[in-house]
DNA sequence: TCCTTCGTGTACCAGATGGTACATGTACCA
DNA sequence: TGGTACATGTACCATCTGGTACACGAAGGA
């Protein structure tokens, strides 16, 4: 792996921890162990160096969706449930911190951020669709289903992350996966 | 209305459009049509400043919710996509820029937005759960329910400011009041 | 009239900022 | 051996940062 590469994955560290918003080349670099003259002789810029991070936080982020792998013969509940255990667990609090961190910053347009608005939604949207669409669901419910979830899981996740209250958040998760159950096809359906 | 509390007003709508970020308070004095003196004198130093505007802020948000009075006559569901109706309303979005902005700064401990964590959930949780209960729901799955639909309007807001795609995100949140109405006391529950 | 309060402009400060110039070291390949 | 690519240290730069010192003026109450 090259130095650049090294110092990348300690910077993502760090402010995945400490934050990314008031942070100067030269803090970050001392804290990687280096000078402020390698960090732009790496990544050219502190905005080069913004890019980059912000696209290592969001290939993690994804990399926790890409690792659910289908379980042979679990319910879609259990599915749900396995998912939201995976998104809420604690050692990855760190990187969720930064990613709703620099959320926020790209809706107000910081330079450098922006690009990521452009997949934060459809590239979590999109698989989660199919796996949905999987349990004979219509495809435009399916995918209405998946907004849905991906939106109840981020909104539960800030939730999580202000309160710390694991309880609480986990039993309103569990409201939401008990009514997605009662919505499965093949169910009695109370209003038809 | 004191000067400062104009300034204050000024500087909170300036921020909901720019960013609060990466503003130095000479860039914000300027805009303002005051200088970074003035700024100091009213607010004792910018981070002064920024407690006072997130305060601002926080109570902007919440001003939404106390604005809605209920309706006479109207059914459950009604009454969240009226909730839901306000909230995506573009004429905040501004303001719900700023506060997801702030928000994901508080989680990464940025000095003086911490104190907003402690109220962001259950100042709406608790008005929220007291409206839920009053549909006949017991107590404690009410406060789920409410905590549930506060995070997916959160979630669902993230998503309609990244994407503005009004139509879908709207048709997600019909899905989830569906569900939701489907579980209503007095309703036949498909499981039991 | 004097005194106090509020607001403001000008000028300054020490320190930090992102970025650059230039020389140097180290490894490996031809 | 010489060269070339990568890495690094030192020193510097103009600019900006939050904050301060001080003087000044207008308003208003005693």
């Amino acid at each position: 792996m090259s130095e650049k590469q090294r110092l990348l994955e300690a910077a993502v560290d760090y402010v995945a921890d400490q934050g990314i918003g008031e942070k100067s080349l030269r803090q970050l670099a001392a804290a990687l162990g280096t000078s402020h003259r390698m960090l732009i002789y790496h990544f050219g810029s502190k905005e080069g160096l913004l890019v980059e991070i912000i696209k290592t936080v969001e290939a993690r982020q994804l990399a926790v969706l890409a690792d659910l792998a289908e379980v042979e013969g679990e319910s879609p509940g259990d599915a749900a449930r396995r998912f939201w255990q995976r998104i809420a667990n604690p050692a990855l609090w760190p990187n969720e911190r930064l990613f709703f961190e620099v959320y926020g910053q790209a809706l107000q347009g910081r330079p450098g951020t922006t690009h990521l608005l452009d997949d934060v939604i459809h590239s979590w949207v999109r698989p989660l669709t199919e796996m949905i669409a999987a349990q004979g669901f219509p495809a435009e419910q399916a995918q209405n289903l998946a907004r849905l979830g991906l939106a109840t899981s981020r909104g539960l996740l800030l939730d999580l992350l202000a309160t710390g209250d694991r309880a609480g958040v986990d039993a309103a998760m569990e409201q939401f996966i008990t009514m997605y159950e009662a919505q499965l096809p093949g169910r009695a359906t109370p209003l038809s």
